[in-house]
DNA sequence: TTGTAAGCGTTATCAA
DNA sequence: TTGATAACGCTTACAA
């Protein structure tokens, strides 16, 4: 391993100061142009890269910025991170990512981590298993904090989250023009803010429709596949079953839409489906699923542009508050609720 | 934003030096019991975090990872990013994620920017752009490098594959077994190693077969779903076509689906098709796709067991010798291709 | 067992 | 325009 050259290394090739090398990167004003440019070709010569760890320690900016997500492997959480990474990456920051697991003790571990590396801010989308918020009342006392997609409601953080309420309506109202009358809810778990403002959007779109709400028709569960299935499964042996399920989640959708099929029922013909997050695969399998799209990357993006605003505040000294941006959903109409 | 801890509020909290705070964070044997408990129970006390940049620059241990992939969006790397994350966040590590957008300009900027960082170890998997491999040579002379799933062969760094050849000369004797005689590749670019070996598997299989290699069969192409469905195409308007693919990539069968769908090509009675990679998509369309299982997330895993084993050496100060493992691939059979 | 002091690489202040 | 110096927070010989 070769050993890392230094702006003293790059000061003794030249016969002059650390300190005058410092000037030259800094664009100082007080520095020749001559030794600027001599500066930047020994630089060039050597492989001289900055220590940011150094420079971290002496001004306070450590250049890094921490995300944490419940789990990267969630194409929802992935193209977020994707746009986090290139709007901060443009403005010279590097970005940690960590996994909660959706499990608080995690959560609060990685937010340990994340303070020892000294970033200068935090991103995150919480937990499901987070019911307090003291971990995070502290970390927004120590930098900025963003929170995305899974947030609580004033505790003092800039958020960036799509409208669920209106999504849900949206999905409801599709259903109901479509002639679906007696629709169920597979939400998560109302803990999380977003999945209990779909659930009040629920209620309330089917209220202005007239149509009545059913408690043994809206279910809350872990968003996966098995539970879809599981809970399509409870709802179609009601002695008064319904005709559509509206899903908090398109993998409840696709584990709705499996029991369906198993038990003979033709979706949409019979039975209208909805899900949420417009994943991937929703295209993909058959019927292709109905669903609200999240736009996931545009969310990485300005939850990222938001944080740097943040930090330009801070840096000036200036007060911040906090701000809520909400994206609006958008429903995009597929099979399974196309009749 | 409040100021952080520093040893020396807890020193004079104690009326002890920093230096014995520092022995009692550290376990050092020439520290008591009684200063040690003392000390670590104000720090919990005033919420005392260790700055990792101060102790990273004084013992050049930033406890950084970096990882380059092309993009992070794509299930594969998000798969095993996740296997990276959660091997090294167990090591005290964190990891700063970049894309490369398979682009050797990111790639070469994102690398610099981890160096600044002054990061550890690099583990990388290659941008399709690039072919040469100056970058990563020098990269290797600073700091441990692991590639995994897309490496340069030869350069000296550690790496982890599948073994691509195998899982062609599967993808093939499973087609062979099921009567398919004429098939044909679509193939990603064979700059790669990975393409390459799937397209060098596939032709030994072929004439293990006692089948003719017809170059009119074989085509290199983005791995995307347009470009399957391109192909197939092309390959469908041949005089003679085949009646199998073996794509290298899940979304160049869905897109060779797709065209043989549209020209009412009954799969998998008239023809057979196995991709590669085992997207979460393959199981769930219509009809699912026999494909290539990379055991995604344990290549994250031995890939990130291989840095810390580097690590590991270096910091013994012995010398460690690059090794490359392999793991076998999979079949996953599935619709396409079970006649 | 604890304290002293130097140093990691960089930058800001002040002096030359 | 450049140089000397101190400081960021932590660690580690070495001395007490």
């Amino acid at each position: 391993m070769k050993k890392k050259a230094t702006i003293v290394d790059i000061a003794n090739k030249l016969g002059i100061t650390p300190s005058a090398v410092s000037k030259a990167f800094s664009n100082h004003p007080r520095i020749s142009e001559k030794t600027k440019s001599a500066v930047l070709k020994t630089a060039e010569q050597i492989g001289y890269q900055r220590n940011a760890l150094a420079s971290g320690l002496r001004n306070g900016k450590s250049e890094l910025i921490g995300v944490i997500v419940p789990g990267i492997h969630f194409n929802f959480f992935a193209t977020a991170i994707k746009g986090i990474e290139e709007t901060l990456t443009k403005k010279g920051y590097n970005v940690i990512i960590t996994q909660s697991h959706d499990k608080y003790e995690d959560e609060k571990r990685q937010i340990e981590g994340l303070l020892r590396a000294q970033v200068e801010g935090v991103m995150a989308s919480l937990a499901i298993e987070t019911k307090q918020s003291d971990h995070f009342k502290k970390l927004i006392n120590q930098v900025p904090v963003v929170l995305f997609d899974r947030t609580f409601e004033d505790i003092g953080a800039s958020t960036v989250t799509i409208d669920d309420y209106q999504g849900a309506t949206i999905a409801v109202s599709h259903l109901v023009e479509k002639g679906y009358t007696k629709i169920a809810h597979i939400g998560g778990y109302s803990s999380i803010s977003a999945f209990r403002k779909r659930i009040e959007g629920f209620k309330d779109a089917l209220q202005k429709y007239g149509l009545s709400i059913r408690e043994e028709y809206i279910h809350q569960a872990k968003p996966n596949e098995n539970e879809g299935s599981r809970i399509a499964n409870e709802l179609l042996n009601l002695s008064d079953p319904p005709n559509a399920i509206f899903a908090a989640s398109d993998f409840l959708a696709l584990g709705a839409i499996r029991t369906l099929k198993l038990r003979g029922i033709k979706v949409p013909d019979q039975f209208g489906v909805v899900g949420f997050s417009n994943e991937p695969f929703s295209s993909q399998v058959s019927p292709s699923i109905t669903t609200i799209d999240q736009h996931s990357e545009m969310m990485g993006v300005m939850a990222a542009k938001s944080m740097i605003d943040q930090l330009q505040f801070l840096a000036e000294g200036r007060d911040f508050v906090s701000q809520k941006q909400i994206l609006t959903p958008k429903l995009i109409v597929r099979e399974s609720s196309s009749r």
